[in-house]
DNA sequence: ATGAAAGCGCTAACAT
DNA sequence: ATGTTAGCGCTTTCAT
């Protein structure tokens, strides 16, 4: 092909203005049906196709949205971006997606070419909650949906999971079942889920006046290495724990690892809660227990409160979702008492 | 913000012309220090953002790839794109993603916006080997990187795994344990994938003179629940199979719930290797031995593929390349003669 | 119902 | 080293 056919080809084919194969092909109306009809067999016979950069340009919006997420490679990510895309693209919208591998300063980068790139809005799983490159967002007028994770200095749509509440069930549960060294393997405190699972382990412990007993609280990053490694200094401990929550998906995998590497009889020696449902979860014997998270209505709904923001600018209240998640009882954990 | 600023608000302030900052932003050089340093200061002043939608306007490139995967749940995907994702991110391109969900109308419709979109090249996982809607993209001189499943009546450069021979591996050492009865729970035969990795299946048992036999041969769509009445039907064949290989990672999931719900006992009353390293792998009882694929590399390599072919369009060959897959061999494959 | 023309923000060729 | 200017392909008044 010599060069892609513009409007003004089409117009000149069908002998009109280009005026009206604006309108033709943006069904406004007012146009004759015999006009229209030359215009469209015009369209077909050069094989028109219009620019959604020239139409951008012109109307200041791009019918795109940006997706950023700390780590694709999480099995997390894919389902929320599932409900983003399918609801997205239900309403014209084409998500752009990058994810950060939880590093802000590429995070920050994505943002700026977010903006660069004239995106209609943004949902993001920040990897910096307290970081200041939101702004540059806001500053533009760029909508923001934040998944998962808060935003603290910004204030933005939000959509989480009530993570306390999440940890708080898994941990009750434990403690109903006689558990009383119950060890937990944190995620990361300066996030939001991190912080909040770890409260709400705290907040069972307390209400059943179990002391926080700290050798039980082991650090980790909600990658699988620390969840490994957290499992090996509870096993090594004089006083293990006969129970531990663990606050993510890829921490679990690490955890139950390492239980299989130290003969840690899984059920048994040491019962076992997850936050997030695994794949694995009902293949391993004893089947493990897990608060389980409706991932992709996260996404469609993230999509959702973005599209109004995008649509309704002005007059829309900030809005926080809070989904619950849901305590799934399966086999991996056994009566406290038992144990001794 | 009143109306954001742009190349033209930066001259004025800067005292030159809008030319100048072009050559500033882009960095082509040929600016005096000083007046560099002041349009600096002014795009700083302002908080200048240049508009990419303007400038692919006009250069007639967008920087953005779109990627098209069938199905963004399966865990495979995620690899792959991260892969593309990474390298793309390296090179200054952004991805457009979008998932079909196997849907060959949805995938055309995508194409089509892509199309519009004006996306510097794709690369996709295609629901339809034998459509026509590449043509489209070949028309337009999009240059189209095929990942994981060929195209048929299109000449692009491909990236796939040697599936043939990857089966053939799996196969063959069921076959030295001294398995006869080896079942396949095969993908659609109308995809590269489920096509090849029955012809490895063939191409071992013709090796070794065992006759196919049809009872062994189980239609899935890899998909789990395919994977699980496959496992289920052959569960109740009067000769039951002592050895299952199934195609892909859901239909193995699925395939390893049915062996529990029917209390088969896998590694002892039958062997199993499945294409594609999954979890739970490592995790159940015994560890179940897979055909495992590069799938961020194959992300890795698509990317590169499609850079090249952007950047070189005229003067390339179509290029195919087909990465080995590797046996893992772990527990799940007993003698076969220890059954009898 | 249709057309003429301005202009979105930038790049690049050409001039100075 | 810097400026002038002509588009890129569309949408959108404003005329007719």
């Amino acid at each position: 092909m010599e060069h892609k056919p513009t409007i003004e080809d089409v117009a000149k084919l069908a002998n009109v203005s280009i005026a009206t194969v604006s309108r033709v092909i943006n069904n406004q109306g007012g146009v004759r049906k015999a006009t229209e009809e030359r215009i469209l067999k015009a369209i077909e016979e050069l094989g028109y196709i219009r620019s959604a950069v020239a139409r951008s340009m012109k109307r200041k919006e791009t019918y795109t949205i940006g997706v950023i997420v700390p780590d694709i490679k999480n099995p997390f990510f894919p389902l929320v971006i599932s409900g983003i895309e399918q609801k997205a693209r239900e309403k014209g919208y084409y998500t752009i997606l990058s994810s950060t591998n939880e590093s802000p300063i590429v995070e920050e980068e994505i943002v700026k070419i977010f903006i660069e790139r004239g995106v209609d809005g943004v949902i993001i799983t920040t990897a910096n909650e307290d970081g200041d490159h939101i702004k540059l967002l806001q500053e533009q007028g760029i909508p923001v949906v934040a998944v998962d994770r808060a935003i603290k200095r910004f204030d933005v749509d939000t959509v989480l999971v009530d993570n306390v509440n999440g940890a708080y069930l898994a941990v009750r549960h434990l403690i109903l079942q006689g558990h009383k060294k119950i060890a937990i393997i944190c995620g990361p405190q300066e996030t939001t889920p991190g912080y909040e699972r770890f409260l709400g382990y705290k907040k069972a412990l307390e209400e059943y006046n179990i002391p926080l007993d700290e050798s039980m609280v082991k650090q980790g990053d909600f990658m699988e290495a620390s969840g490994y490694k957290a499992t090996q200094e509870l096993f090594t401990l004089k006083e293990k724990p006969t129970a531990i929550f663990s606050s993510n998906n890829l921490m679990t995998i690490g955890c139950l690892k390492a239980l299989m590497d130290l003969d840690w009889k899984l059920g048994e020696e040491v019962s076992f809660i997850g936050f997030d449902d695994v794949d694995i979860a009902t293949f391993i014997k004893p089947k493990l227990s897990v608060v389980s998270r409706p991932m992709t209505n996260l996404g469609e709904i993230a999509f959702q409160l973005l599209y109004e923001r995008i649509h309704f600018k002005e007059n829309l209240p900030k809005r926080k979702y809070l989904l619950s998640p849901e305590l799934k009882i399966r086999e991996s954990c056994r009566l406290g008492n038992l144990i001794f």
